[in-house]
DNA sequence: TCTGGGGTCCTAGGACCC
DNA sequence: TCTGGGGTCCTAGGACCC
């Protein structure tokens, strides 16, 4: 048994529902989904739901009658409610380790220290914490590696006896073979439904078979990421803890609409509102776009599915919001065909360098520091919120037909003071 | 009527250069 | 008959993740 760093996973369980909960306890023991923007598809649910075999991903519109009639609840989804929950949990767990990698809204990787039950106790305890001071139920795996660390995360959930908890370090080489075995290889971590399939075919079935690979041999056949997948786990940590959330490397804004645009002129609407968030993004982590893409396309379940891309690169790095609206619709408003029904239209923003560096390396520019929109834009919304005041189009707030659907909506209860919850004595 | 959104990393292949 | 070879940069797309 070693006393070495051991590394934990910390997972929110069912994360958007438990949140949905945490404000409204009717849902408790209930079957509750939420639901994609716009309403679109099932991407979280609670036990009970599953139970009743609501998949992921499911449409919402084509099981909604029935899962109704089954009693499931249906929530639009609240990011601005979870995103707030999310940064509450990743506080707490600041305070029981040094090092916290925030790998996604419901998960953090933590680096634990001590004996193998010291670690466990630890667990133990941020366990307790977060559903005491947050609301939060949480699952924790810990291993020598993320990637076991996240299969014994899978583990924490489905043995009630570890309730909650699994720490690899607690079993003998021998144990640990026979639950490698017990997983199948396209569980694993890393590994995606297509190279599951590709695995197989090898005769790899198991997360056991893969660990005993030879790794040179997976490396040729499927790449460096795969390799690293097999030295995971065999406990050769490969994948360092990323403890400060680097900027993004790309950014985007993207949404399907309500109903389908056509127009030149909705496109404008679209792109004008899309470049403004896209960007407030991009100033936020004081950054500059040297390239922007954006795209309108029809929907990919009817006939005749098509795309129009467009890439253009700025001859100076920008976060100006008017300048990428104005490229925006040069570039994507020729390809408009009246005739098409678009019901998606995005826009990233890639390449980006430092607005410090850049400023300091543009001794030559002879064009004038133009109207600084964007900070304006930014300063006013972070203090009267999103749709206080926006540039043309984006700053009205009537309903404009293709907004998200959003009809089961929770209340902002953490950052609202108009809708925080209401509570009633028995 | 109705099917999400936002990321990362890696690789293949084209363009270009000498 | 026979059409270099190697390097870099760039981009699109694949695969994966939550």
């Amino acid at each position: 048994m070693s006393d070495l760093p051991s590394i934990a996973i910390v997972d929110a369980n069912n994360f958007y529902v438990s949140c949905e909960r945490i404000f409204d306890p009717r849902l408790e023991g209930k079957p509750v989904v939420v639901l994609s923007n716009n309403d679109g598809c099932v991407i979280a649910r609670s036990q009970e739901a599953k139970t009743l075999g609501i998949d992921m991903a499911s449409p919402w519109h084509s099981i909604a009658a029935e899962a109704t009639a089954r009693g499931v609840i249906a929530r639009s989804s609240n990011y601005e409610l979870y995103g707030d929950l999310s940064a509450r949990t990743v506080e707490l767990l600041g305070r029981y380790t040094s090092s916290q990698e925030v790998y996604s809204i419901d998960e953090s990787f933590i680096r634990l220290t001590g004996t193998p039950q010291q670690v466990t106790a630890a667990a133990r305890e941020i366990r307790v914490a977060t559903k005491k001071l947050i609301g939060l139920p949480v699952s924790i795996g810990i291993a020598p590696s993320k990637t076991l660390a996240k299969l014994a995360n899978r583990g924490s959930k489905t043995a009630p006896a570890l309730l909650g908890v699994c720490n690899l370090a607690a079993y003998a080489p021998a144990q640990l073979t026979s639950i490698l075995q017990s997983v199948e290889v396209g569980q694993v971590w890393g590994i995606g439904g297509r190279t599951a399939k590709k695995l197989i075919g090898l005769g790899i079935y198991t997360a056991a078979e893969l660990r005993d690979a030879d790794a040179a041999r997976v490396r040729r056949r499927f790449g460096v990421v795969q390799e690293r997948v097999v030295q995971e786990l065999r406990g050769n940590d490969c994948l360092p803890l990323e403890e400060m959330h680097a900027d993004r490397d790309q950014i985007q804004f993207s949404r399907s609409f309500a109903t389908p645009i056509s127009t030149v002129s909705e496109l404008k609407e679209v792109l004008s509102v899309y470049t403004q968030r896209a960007s407030a993004r991009l100033r936020q982590q004081n950054s500059l776009a040297r390239l922007m893409r954006c795209y309108a396309s029809t929907s990919p379940f009817q006939d005749e599915h098509v795309t129009h891309a467009v890439s253009l690169a700025f001859p100076d790095p920008t976060d100006d919001p008017v300048e990428m609206y104005r490229a925006a619709i040069t570039a994507l408003g020729p390809q408009l065909q009246s005739d098409r029904q678009y019901v998606r239209v995005g826009v990233s923003l890639h390449e980006f360098s430092s607005r410090d560096t850049h400023a300091a390396l543009d001794i030559f520019d002879t064009n004038p520091a133009p109207f600084a929109a964007g900070n304006v834009l930014d300063s006013i919304t972070a203090k009267y919120g999103q749709e206080t005041l926006g540039l043309g189009l984006a700053g009205f707030k009537s309903n404009r037909a293709w907004t998200m659907r959003r009809n089961m909506v929770s209340p902002r209860a953490t950052t609202h003071w108009d809708e925080l919850a209401t509570v009633f004595a028995q």
